[in-house]
DNA sequence: GAGTGGTCTAGACCACAGG
DNA sequence: CTGTGGTCTAGACCACTCT
């Protein structure tokens, strides 16, 4: 394609070329890509060289391609909903989220070092509460550094239906993949022991992921805790 | 290639072949399969064709690629060392791990439920310490149908470093790959609590896994039981 | 029918490992 | 040097969707 001598597979600049296509709004969420011919004409390759740099991001869920129509922008599922609420005999369970608070704060350490930031940084802090029905069903808290993110608040998560995924990719130009989960069994503190309707020091899950943009910057942290006496968590760790 | 006029793509015809080729022992562990070039010349394809056929298993772990050399089939991982221990830092611990027993039983309800067996059949199970250090990290138990790895015992899997898979692989020339674990915290039993050196109630980490063959049939269930109070618990869900 | 993704080929060349 | 995996092309055809 392009006249660098650059080393790297073509498939690969070509995935390169459509990522910065995507960060540079080419193409809104939702759209279709040119089709696989007219890119190769435009980049200078093959068809078959299109196809290959675009494989990569149809797995990670960046493009959706559908046979006979063409090759879209894929919308950014919930950080949540990429994991399955089984109940004891295995059968899923569909949830409810419900936003309880997004705030600025100063980032933990523990934040601060999972995303590579000064200490005591201002982040933004997204609260979730997840039900199954008329039970609490876990408390999840997203951390955002707030210098990449100005003016993100509640009335905007709520604008794209509660998925601050959304809005990260719709308002902020910026697509996350999910990092795989650390896990650890913790004991409920008091605020997290009333939003889940439990006694203090009853036993969760805690599920920490980091996720990071498509060049690979880690830029959320997110932290789930949730009570698994009644259900089973089956996180889906692709990226 | 074969005359079938069989409407699935050539290239996982060309994958279903080499699974085929595998299951029957046509390369043993370790072995060079022939190259690109005479497997497509054997199938009656052409080299790209073979090449996306194997693409899959590659992604899978069953065959390693080395540039200049060969396609070769790879060992079985151990089921515990696709997964990874963090200490509280996030710095990767490396575990030893100790055979405990394997028997013959009657498969728990649980067990047969999850690979669809009669209630009460009769499984291996293999119990396995984890260590990190002198410290003992976790308990795991794998249960296999017994009709399938008949002879199986403690003295067989020593002989394979302790590693069950690569027993299920050499000597059964079964190959699993990992499914998606569920988690749940659970209260630490006696027997648990005597292994891992806890006081009984001591809330652990469960991870409950069902890995299949490559064909798809569910045969191994799994379950880790660990202590999360000092480690960091990272499963790899690729499957 | 026209346009899209999906597959396949024959042949070419490159990068790498080994004798 | 040869043989391997790894990339790339040009062109072909199929399968699907829409109009």
């Amino acid at each position: 394609m392009i006249e660098l001598p650059n080393k790297s597979p073509l498939y690969l600049q070509v995935r390169d070329q459509i990522v910065a296509g995507i960060a540079a709004g080419d193409w809104p969420v939702g759209d279709a890509l040119p089709s696989e011919f007219e890119l190769a004409q435009k980049l200078g390759v093959s068809q078959g060289t299109v196809r290959k740099g675009l494989d990569a991001l149809v797995a990670e869920g960046v493009l959706i391609r559908r046979q006979g129509i063409g090759t879209f922008i894929a919308d950014a599922p919930d950080a949540w909903g990429s994991a399955e609420l089984l109940d004891t005999y295995g059968v899923a369970l569909t949830t409810v989220i419900e936003l309880l608070a997004c705030s600025r704060v100063h980032a933990s350490d523990e934040v601060a070092a999972a995303l590579g930031l000064r200490r005591g940084i201002q982040v933004y802090s997204i609260k979730r509460l997840i039900r199954v029905g008329a039970d609490a069903f876990g408390v999840e808290e997203i951390c955002v550094p707030s210098d990449q993110f100005e003016g993100l608040d509640a009335r905007r998560i709520k604008q794209a239906g509660g998925n601050p995924r959304g809005v990260f990719l719709k308002q902020f130009g910026l697509r996350l993949l999910e990092g795989t989960p650390r896990l650890r069994t913790v004991l409920a503190e008091r605020e997290v022991a009333r939003l889940l309707q439990l006694e203090v020091d009853f036993p969760l899950l805690e599920s920490i992921r980091v996720a990071q943009t498509l060049d690979g910057r880690k830029i959320e942290w997110s932290r789930l805790l949730c009570r698994t006496d009644r259900y089973a968590y089956r996180p889906n760790c692709d990226a």
